[in-house]
DNA sequence: ACTATCGGGACAGCCCGTTGTT
DNA sequence: AACAACGGGCTGTCCCGATAGT
């Protein structure tokens, strides 16, 4: 009945396009270096257009940081998905997963939350709380996961679900900020190697945290 | 009649303000978003001046990426500055500068490679290979206490100094953007704290990467 | 099924609300500074509602001030509804309900006419004709009282019963403005008992214009 | 010894040229219509440069109604610079001043201050704290006029000088706005006139205010 | 070496008015 | 009649850098 899509006139998918184009510069180039003007080119919207749905560009900035965590949040779920499997085996699905997001041909494996952060945390509350909440929200997904596999495998050792989730989070962002400094992705596969490995050894009897 | 030191009129030391003003100010809102104008109020200099000593932002930027990298180096060679110890020994001292580094009062631990980084790596190859080399310095330092350590103490286990060296780099860069994001510092402890047994365990015979 | 009043649909109250929304806002910031949109946010209807009923922003500029000098002119012909009165009588009446205007509380005494003269004499005719017109009737209407009374308390004394009429009109206005200014209301009264001692004194025998 | 004018590069004739260029286009549209651009483009410096000379359009909008004003109190000071003239006899060259004002060929006779206030008291205390000192200055000198005279001619009547300057302040100011919108400077004129005999008055016995 | 002035080109946000839809 | 979406165009402000002068 209603035409759907239909090039023009199509608000929501107007806000979409706009959000995904916000996602793809601030990708390329960061928040402050991107211009509303370009992401409306990127868009093919117009300005007026715009701020009639947004009111600002910060606005956007939360929105579309919100739009790329959910993204990576449906990869985390991803994981769990696997039907009745144990959850250590989950997570290591999860590093897979990882090692296939930084494959992916043409796109660059950065994260918008960490590049966005990095620049605006500072100066910015309004969105440094968003990043701060998608962040909070990833390593409890992490946690979960740890947590679920040491009360099947619990063995020996002792570690604290969260703490070694924020690390593995931390070595993530990590990870991906030297990858793109120098301009090589294999360094993010050798950190999720080492740290799968690392995982697996909490799981022994011998290690202790 | 011209006074040689008059406070002003002193090139060495007007550049190193300047030099220090954009450390500081990058540090704390980013690159992009830093002015050669708050540089120069910053550095009481005016703006003539500003291009009388560097020719471009760019260049200021490089160099104050180096003066703040050098920092850094410092700190790294402290390690290694105890006489005749123990390369792992060295290695713990390292830790622990590391986690003085996020606690000294007022200022926030935050690195201004990896925000430099963070912004201008995808855009300017310039500042891009810049960091990329103090990264790289880092690492090497890191790579060297590790294989001296290995020398040392190498036990069964077996890994490989430099990607041992990136990934403690990647956790170190990682949990600095996040603490920063979370505004909690403490995270940072935690990080290294789980590191430090990570390392020690490469050094114990159970362990295999 | 359609009801027929249901606060909204019902275009001529829509219209209404979308003057006196005009009318209170110009009054506070100017014609200018006023923007549609503020225009439909205070009279709480959308923007194609507004273009749907007003064809510009100059068009409801215009009928808002018609409205304005309208509720003017009620005031004045309050003066003239005494019945029977001494015309001289009714000068005095219309002071004091000059004076009482300035006394309302809470609403500014200001002339939307007066606004929208000085800003709009300049460059828009239309507008410039319209407050012409209304500053032209009030003028006539206080020419007529000046002349009524003039024929009857017509003393030795000779005047210009229109160029009077103007002169107080330039008063009336000259004082808003003024008041407006200072932020002090009581300068329109001393200035309303200076005019009306003033006036008393042109139908004295001793006095010559 | 200094060029003195070279066209470019002497920032007091600049700034000069914007003060100038802005009253003349306040003048004529008001201050809202009147755009940084145009101020530019009428004083032929470039934005950049505007900038550096004044920190907003608000500022040089003070400094503007400033020059104007500054005018104003010239005109003032000339009807009191006759050389021990009667106190009286200066009034009325104040008025023949002021109707010489009203008669200068292609200038319309506006006032800066009259305009800005109009426009900007309601919404810029800082503007409006400017002209409202503007208006008290002028008040304050006729109020001086009209003290001395006083003392030379006071007969039988009283009146207080500082309430018929501003009741004459009033009067300029109306005068001027409804000139403008009728397009019909005579209406100043004859004004003036009634206003100057109505001063006469004031000093003759038979007159009470 | 250091300064004040200037230039031109952005950039975020706003604003009036139009158009298609209910 | 009312509404949401859209379109350009403009505005105040800023910013990097250049240049002429001290």
């Amino acid at each position: 009945m209603k035409p759907a899509v239909k090039g023009t006139r199509n608000p929501a998918e107007t806000r979409q396009r706009l959000l995904d184009a916000t996602v793809r510069l601030v990708l390329g180039q960061g928040f402050n270096a991107t211009t509303v003007e370009q992401i409306c080119a990127e868009a093919t919207v117009t300005k007026g257009s715009f701020f009639h749905h947004f009111k600002s560009k910060e606005e956007i900035g939360r929105e579309a940081v919100g739009c790329f965590a959910a993204m990576g949040t449906r990869l985390y779920s991803e994981a769990r998905s696997i039907p009745d499997a144990d959850p250590l085996e989950q997570i290591h699905h999860l590093f897979d997963i990882m090692i296939g997001f930084t494959q992916r041909p043409d796109e660059p494996c950065v994260c918008m939350v960490g590049m966005m952060s990095q620049e605006m945390a500072g100066t910015n509350p309004v969105l440094r709380e968003a990043c701060s909440g998608h962040l909070a929200d990833w390593a409890e997904m992490v946690r979960g996961l740890l947590a679920d596999a040491w009360q099947r495998h619990g063995a020996g050792g002792e570690f604290d679900p969260a703490r070694v989730a924020w690390f593995l989070n931390s070595l993530w962002q990590g990870s991906m900020l030297i990858a793109k400094t120098l301009q090589d992705p294999s360094i993010i596969v050798e950190n999720l190697r080492l740290a799968r490995a690392y995982v697996d050894s909490l799981f022994q009897p011998e290690f202790r945290s």
